[in-house]
DNA sequence: ATAACGTATAGCTGTACGGCTATGGATTTG
DNA sequence: CAAATCCATAGCCGTACAGCTATACGTTAT
């Protein structure tokens, strides 16, 4: 049962791979060409990275005449919002807990 | 130069390791027997993870005679949240950054 | 002191994957 | 049509690492 949550990590876990989806957030849609020039890996590498993170969602692929333009899609992040809160509800609730125990024990 | 998200996303990217984490969270502190019983691998597998969470920063241990309690360190996910909303305010600059070019082109 | 228990470490194995080069398919240019 | 350009795919190699068993280390119990 690999969760959603798997591929999100796994693929934003490679220093290369975050690097590329990084450059896309800040300066917005990009070819392979230009993504490639600046990578420090060759240009297949950097597809196979592209179809990565296109698999996982993370980003778009437009095609026009002979060049990919990649661009990303912010909104797959949203799984990963979930899960960071959802953690530190958790935490915030045990520590509530705790405090409800404590004031009882007050009494 | 590998960053500090590095770690943390390499770390949370293993479901095992994952999962102990999530329990951690949601559980509070456990021994890693406990752990190691419901985590589906073996037990030095489950002290390995555990290792690496904490070099993440991700937990923290205590020893209490033979036996060792881990404890999730909720803090350590602060640069995972920095990162998701920094990619976020990149995203929305550059939008505006083309509502104001749009609007200045409808001028 | 010895045995039993809880955890960590060591060492091995298989597999997943990031990097490369070579090549193919598609499109634009000459 | 030929050549060049852009990207994707195929195939290979090396390394990283998650899993295992065996074992060592420290602590509690007998």
């Amino acid at each position: 049962m690999a969760e959603a949550h798997d591929m999100l990590f796994r693929t934003l876990a490679d220093p290369t791979r975050r690097a590329l989806f990084e450059r896309l957030c800040r300066e917005g849609e990009k070819t392979v060409g230009a993504l490639t020039a600046k990578a420090g890996v060759s240009q297949p590498v950097v597809s196979k990275h592209l179809n990565l993170l296109k698999q996982a969602g993370l980003v778009r692929d437009r095609h026009e005449g002979r060049q990919t333009h990649y661009s990303a899609q912010l909104g797959a992040l949203a799984p990963l919002i979930d899960w960071t809160s959802q953690m530190a509800r958790f935490w915030e609730t045990r520590f509530d807990d705790l405090e409800n125990l404590l004031r009882r024990m007050d009494q």
